[in-house]
DNA sequence: GTTGACACAGCACGGTTGTTCTGATAATTT
DNA sequence: AAATTATCAGAACAACCGTGCTGTGTCAAC
């Protein structure tokens, strides 16, 4: 059964994601229900078996608070895994990095990896989206090809002018030409291990 | 009151942690009590209290699963959340990846992030671990000075020359000098997105 | 105009869940 | 030894919460 989700579906489903942005854990139905304002209790039920039965949701049955947030229904209908930490990291926005030295900058949120990732070795893990054309204002990881150096900085092209503009204001900002830059990636996020 | 947490609390904190990765929603006092072989919620009750005057989670009064960890007891005293997915895709050990052009290869698990990371476009994140000096065997991210070229290959540096190794085999292995060649990092995980 | 799917309203049942009260036992302090 | 504190056990209450039942109104199909 492939309808869209009718209005009242949708805000349920923008409600239960701004609830869990709020508060850490999922809302009861009676949450729902004041929330959207609908009138009963089993309106909600309808609703979310619907929801679940397209794949937007699951519940675990009898279980309070159990719902799970599987597809996005603004963002079509690619599945979803949640991933609270790259979430986190990348929600605290202004990633803080500036050279590609040692990155000592502690204004982000940081967090523990699984041991076996890091073999032990304390160390910064980039997450990079590989796209070769970044938006104006991305974080970018770019290589500079006349010093051989790589540095995390904000993207910005004008012409055939690249600017790289770091986050902090005490780095300095380095403008050369389009054809001595290679992009990497888009910095989606930056998780340090301690 | 500066008291180490008594070993009924660390079992409970390690609960709420082990909960929480496995359901997406947190536990409930009895959930806790049950999962710890606790004989009454009123000793659940006791020593959330306790945790919460410390710090160490925090909770609605009359609200289900309201419990929200603060700290982790595990790693002295910084704010912590577990990253279950990242776990996944490293766990999918081989990263059956060659060039650094359109990758093609399903052959792991795939995982889908928050579509505000991607902005809708589909794609390919690299989790890379910016070292200089990999160990051989390595999957690393290289780029190559004479080709003006990046690629993801298994690393073995041997004297002075360096072999760049692809995971599958019908894929060029190249052979340069280590002058020749900057390693970017190590690649820890590779996510793509649908 | 009858049928049937769809969306909703009201209500009630029964298990769930946070909380509290009383009391017991062990650990620590005085 | 006595007093104090920390921890635990058992039971019960009242509100919470998922669920199911009955019924109503709408709207398109036949």
């Amino acid at each position: 059964m492939k309808r869209p989700l009718s209005k009242r579906q949708q805000e349920i489903m923008s409600y239960i994601q701004d609830f869990m942005s709020r508060n850490s854990y999922p809302p009861t139905v009676r949450d729902i229900q004041y929330g959207c304002e609908i009138s009963s209790t089993s309106v909600v039920d309808y609703n979310l078996q619907i929801l679940q039965r397209e794949g937007y949701l699951q519940r675990k049955r009898e279980v309070s608070r159990s719902i799970e947030l599987l597809k996005d229904p603004s963002s079509g209908s690619r599945d979803v895994v949640k991933v609270p930490v790259l979430g986190n990291i990348a929600a605290g926005e202004p990633l803080p990095l500036a050279g590609s030295g040692p990155w000592d900058n502690p204004d982000f949120d940081t967090v523990d990896l699984p041991p076996f990732l890091t073999k032990g070795r304390p160390n910064v893990f980039v997450i990079l989206d590989p796209v070769n054309q970044p938006d104006n204002g991305d974080m970018v990881a770019a290589w500079l090809k006349d010093r051989e150096e790589a540095t995390l900085k904000h993207f910005y092209l004008d012409g055939d002018i690249v600017r790289l503009q770091p986050a902090n204001a005490q780095m300095e900002t380095i403008v050369v030409a389009a054809a001595d830059v290679a992009v990497r990636g888009r910095v989606v996020g930056i998780v340090r291990t301690m």
